[in-house]
DNA sequence: AATGAATGAGTCTTCATTCAT
DNA sequence: GATGAATGAAGACTCATTCAT
């Protein structure tokens, strides 16, 4: 890919310029999971992102815009990144929830996006707009993504008939606890034996997708 | 000042005195919950407790004691009601578990302890003593008790050699998630379909224990 | 000077609290007439008031609201008076200004209230409800009345026609600049001779009544 | 980038540059007038002015130094028109009053330079040479001005004689408070009837010349 | 010269905590 | 013990001023 212009390279204040609205909502997500949106002062924030107080105001109005501006910004990551994982897909069912799974882990669990879980969680009650944005705009969509994948297991003969959305939940809770620890349990030093996310995804979705099977394979494949 | 009555009840001021911890204890908890920590003020846990701002001062000298009064107290339920939940018990590890988890359910998560759940996972990182106690207290004796039902149904030949640490994971996240579930999404009221915990709890325990199973039931018995 | 009651003379807490209010619009009025709305601090008035900076927020929820309330204290009290003052009179149209204006003098113009003025003056741009409140509650009254008592004169053939509306003002705005001059030039050293009020009020009375007369006495009694 | 128009006039870069002082001390004085001193932020000073915030410390080194240059360049716009006004006249001391009043009202009174009061007014407190300033360079020439023309009519045997400095002021302060009216209650949309300040202006001067008149005519001219 | 992004001192306001009653 | 008036440290936000472009 040649980058044949050598391009006139805007000053570094502009450059900085442009890229003061995402280094603000990087250290905004950072600190508001670390220790809550009303236990974060403005003032870290701005330092985090390596600018003065006053500056993050020329950005957003106000904390509580940051707060939206971040949960919108993680939010639509969110979104986009489960309709492109969706995809055509002709493998199994296990190989379609473990490529779903571990894609997700490695563009958004194992992401500083995975933070927001944590701020949607939190702060649900005090923004409840948050809560409609988030049951519309990734719940509900993920629920169905996952309800799909059911559907197709069982209409392939794979699974066996259970209730979807219970079992759409078992498949999902894990991944979002995974999510949540990273950013308690798994943040403190004190933490003893830490969990490799990939494997533990792996031996979930098996788990899970032996429990759904009609009939599990009569030897266990792998571990 | 003859206090004629022996009664055998205190005055109400005596036994309002005597519950006052308690009712101070109870406010915290569902503020914390609701508002976070820093996003509750003292006064707020004060009136929802029935006294006033200074009362709560005589009871808990800072508003950090009282949060770490808070956690102390529900994570000694928690500890209580684990070691009493365990118990000895003769039928299938199947059985074992949903016994387990739906005891749980009763006593704590559908219980306003469940709330502690959520204080833990925010407070971890600004109170880091919160870990130690958490994970000794709770999440070791947790793990351990289900590392032991596991490790009882593989001896027994009912379920097959896992990574028991994943495995008790994927046991557990999914019982902590309905917790958080809970005092979220589940506090809000555009949330949509709701779950009955029950029967998730029911579905949960049957997906993973099949999982688990060297060899499910030919034939399906429930659902 | 007999003090027969011993008076249960409430704690000194709690007389403060209940002179509050006021000490603190007190304090506020000289502050927003010495240094404008804007150029007070509300620490300054809370310190004058002899309270610490929180305290004015116990009783006023903004420093926007502090001067509503001065306003609306003060205006109130101005309207109060006007009501007063007017009464019946029966003697001469020019002994009736000069009564009017000399009480008006001592009960307004020569009290902090007078300050009010300023602050109608320079807060009715940013605080447009203050022009309505202003013009309805004080100017049109005002107004009124002297435009009854010119009238008054008219009728009884003691002072001749002109427009009563210009009239009122020529009879009014000395007044006024009476005031906004004490608080202005009038509280600065260097100004050098200074106008007793009393005097400038007779003078200024006097020559606009005779200068409304039909036919002015022949010999000036006074002066 | 050829220039080919020589243009005999400067360019409109150069023009504009050399009008910038001029138009930012409009503006200020504008904004000054409307929102106070303190009530006004900078960058609308420049923006009204239609350059950009940094482009007034070149001109200005400060807020206050705006400030003072506003007052200073109105203050000596005052003086300039008084002495301009003073002149040799030759008729009756009314008719000469009616067109200084007049005059001063087309100059200043009917100018923007006339809210220069209103600053002088509210700002004389917080910066105490516009005390000495205003003094020296406006009131005492002004109320010279009035006392000698005064003094003329006493001495011509047209006017009886007052305490000259009192009267003198029962000639200037209704046109001063006119000034002021126009930038508080008149520039509020509510205002009702309004008064057409020439037609006062002959009003207020009849009456108070009528009123220091040793015997004024059998019979009223106008009105 | 002109611009406007950046700064940080200064304000308003909140709220944990104290203490006189 | 209980109260709630009072305090003042702390935090959100503004805006005069600077300075790289």
């Amino acid at each position: 890919m040649p980058r044949p212009a050598p391009l006139p390279a805007a000053s570094t204040r502009q450059r900085r310029k442009e890229a003061r609205p995402q280094e603000l909502l990087q250290a905004a997500l950072e600190l508001f999971v670390e220790k809550g949106f009303a236990g974060t002062r403005s003032e870290e924030v701005a330092l985090r992102a390596g600018v003065a107080k006053g500056t993050l105001y020329l950005y957003y109005p106000s904390k509580e815009d940051l707060l939206k501006a971040v949960v919108r910004e993680n939010l639509s990551t969110l979104i986009a990144e489960g309709a492109n994982i969706a995809g055509n897909f002709s493998g199994t069912t296990h190989e379609l929830l473990v490529l779903l799974m571990q894609t997700w882990w490695e563009r958004i669990g194992d992401t500083p996006a995975s933070g927001i879980f944590k701020i949607i969680l939190t702060e649900m009650g005090n923004f409840p707009d948050f809560a409609r944005f988030y049951l519309e705009e990734v719940m509900e969509p993920g629920r169905d993504l996952f309800s799909r994948v059911l559907q197709r297991g069982i209409a392939s003969g794979e699974l066996r008939e259970v209730n979807l959305f219970e079992a759409v939940h078992v498949l999902i809770f894990p991944m979002l606890m995974l999510c949540l620890h990273k950013h308690s349990i798994g943040a403190c030093a004190q933490a003893g034996a830490s969990m490799d996310p990939m494997s533990f995804i792996r031996t979930h979705v098996d788990v899970v997708v032996r429990g759904l099977m009609v009939r599990p394979p009569e030897r266990p494949a792998r571990r």
